[in-house]
DNA sequence: GCTAAACTATATACAACGTACAACGTATTG
DNA sequence: CAATACGTTGTACGTTGTATATAGTTTAGC
C-alpha cells in the first residue's frame, strides 16, 4: 500500500521496488484494474470510471480497488500513461520533417479516436509516466535533422500536439451520437429569431462552417486546414536560413 | 422555471420572453446567480461552483438556485458565455491581419488568465450564447481583406483559439500554487532511477524545457514560439499568391 | 374583492460518489 | 510458533446534483 504514483507508473521496470512476498497474493494485478478502468471510459466516457464500476467490472469490492491504486485521480493517470505506451508510434523511416510532424498529428488523432477520454485528462502528472516519456522522446525525433535547438524542438513538438488534440476532439464531438447537431436542431429556430439580422459575419461564416460545429464535415476540414498551418509555420522556422 | 437554455444566454435580449407578472418577484436575479458562480470559479476553480456553495454566497437556499438556471451544466454555460460577454474585444484599426491575429490571441490568452476555469469547460452549447457569438463575430473580423473564403475564415480562428486556449491553460498550470513544479520535486529521484539511461533525446530537451513543464519560462517561450508558427502558418495561405 | 393561475422559496430526501477506518484473513519470515 | 506484512471487505461519513412536494406570494380576469 501507499505506493507513490511514481512506482506505480514505474511498476514494470526491472528497479521497481518489488511488492513483499507476505501476505495473501492480490487476486487482481494492477493492469486488470487499468485495463478495466480504460475499458469503461472507451464504451462510456470518464465519468462512468468510478471505483465503483471498476471494481465491480473485476468482480472485487470498492475498497479492493484502493489496493491497487491510491485515488481515482491517481487511476486515470495509470490509464493515460497506458494508453501512452500502448499507442503504436509513428514510424519516421527516411521521411523528410514534414511527413515526420504529418505523421505524429495523425497518430495523435489516432490514439484520441481510439481513446476519446484522453482529450479531457489534464493531469499534468501523466508526463512522469514511461508510456508518456517513451511516446515523448520518439515523437522528438520528429525533428531530427533541423536545426532546432533543444527548447524549439520541445516547443515544436508541444504545438503539434496541442493541435492535434485540440482538433481531434472537435472531430470526436461531431458525429457521436448525443450530437451537437441535436442540440442546435432544437435551438436553431429560437437562435435565429434572438439573433436576428445582427453579426451578419458570424451568420455567413457560421453557415459556411457547417453551423460552426452540427457538421462533421467542418471537424474535418478544420483538420486538414489546422495541420497544413501547422506544417507550414514550421517550415518557416526550419527552412529558411539564418 | 423549465426556461430553454437558449431563452436564459439571451434573456437580456428584447425579444426574451419576459417572465409573467405573476408571483412573487425572484429575490435575485439569474445575473446575480451567474456572477456569483463566476466569482466562485475565479477563486477557486469550477469544482468550488457547487449549487450549494453558490447558494450560500448569495444567502438563499440551495434549491433555489434551480429558480434561475435548470441544472448546474446549464450554469457553466451561462458563466462561460457572461465571461465571452464581459471580455474586451481587441482592437483591430487599420492594422495588418498579423497583428489582429496577434490580438485575438492575446485577447483570448488575457480572458483565460482572467477566469482559467474556462480552459477546462468543453461544453458546445456555449457558442448559442450572445456573449460568445458577438466574440466570434468580431473576431472573424481579423481576416478581412484577406483572400480567405468563409470556410478558411471560421478555420481560421478555431486555429488561433485553439492554440490560444492550449498554450494559456499550460501557461497557467505553470507558476501557480499547488505547481507542477512540487510534484516535479517530489518525483525527480525516483524517476531519474527509473528512467536510467534511456531516452537521452527526452532527458536532454526536457531538461533544456525546464523540465517539459516545471518552469515557468518554457510556457512563456511556448507562446511566443506557437505564436509565431501559427502567424508563419497562416501566411503561408494568405500571402501567398494562387 | 375573489378566485385561479403563475410564480418563488424551501425542506426533505435520494442515489451516487470518493474514500477513511477498522476488523479480519492469509501468507511468509525469522 | 510468533511476528510481520499484506489483501479483502463491511460500514460509514461527508459531499454532490437534483426530484418532489408543499407552502407562500403576487397578479389577471371576472
Amino acid at each position: 500500500m501507499a505506493k507513490s504514483l511514481i512506482d506505480l507508473l514505474w511498476r514494470d521496470h526491472p528497479a521497481a521496488s518489488v511488492r513483499g512476498a507476505r501476505g495473501p497474493q492480490a487476486r487482481r494485478s494492477t493492469d486488470e484494474v487499468v485495463y478495466s478502468a480504460i475499458a469503461l471510459a472507451d464504451a462510456e466516457g470518464l465519468d462512468a470510471v468510478t471505483i465503483r464500476a471498476v471494481a465491480e467490472s473485476l468482480s472485487m469490492s470498492p475498497m479492493s480497488v484502493y489496493t491497487h491504486v491510491n485515488s481515482r485521480d491517481d487511476l486515470l493517470v495509470l490509464m493515460a500513461d497506458a494508453a501512452h505506451a500502448s499507442a503504436s508510434l509513428p514510424r519516421f523511416g527516411k521521411t523528410s520533417w514534414r511527413t515526420r510532424v504529418r505523421r505524429v498529428a495523425e497518430s495523435n488523432l489516432a490514439l484520441i479516436r481510439a481513446h476519446p477520454w484522453l482529450a479531457h485528462l489534464t493531469d499534468d502528472r501523466v508526463v512522469l509516466g514511461p508510456g508518456t516519456i517513451a511516446k515523448y522522446d520518439h515523437e522528438l525525433h520528429a525533428f531530427d535533422g533541423t536545426a532546432l535547438g533543444d527548447l524549439d524542438r520541445d516547443a515544436a513538438l508541444t504545438f503539434v500536439i496541442d493541435f492535434a488534440r485540440s482538433s481531434a476532439s472537435a472531430m470526436l464531438r461531431a458525429g457521436q451520437p448525443g450530437d451537437f447537431a441535436e442540440v442546435w436542431q432544437e435551438s436553431a429556430d429560437s437562435l435565429g429569431r434572438y439573433v436576428g439580422d445582427s453579426y451578419p459575419l458570424a451568420q455567413r461564416v457560421g453557415r459556411a462552417a457547417g453551423e460552426h460545429m452540427a457538421a462533421a464535415y467542418s471537424a474535418e476540414h478544420a483538420w486538414e486546414f489546422g495541420l497544413q498551418r501547422v506544417i507550414a509555420g514550421l517550415s518557416a522556422l526550419i527552412d529558411t536560413p539564418a
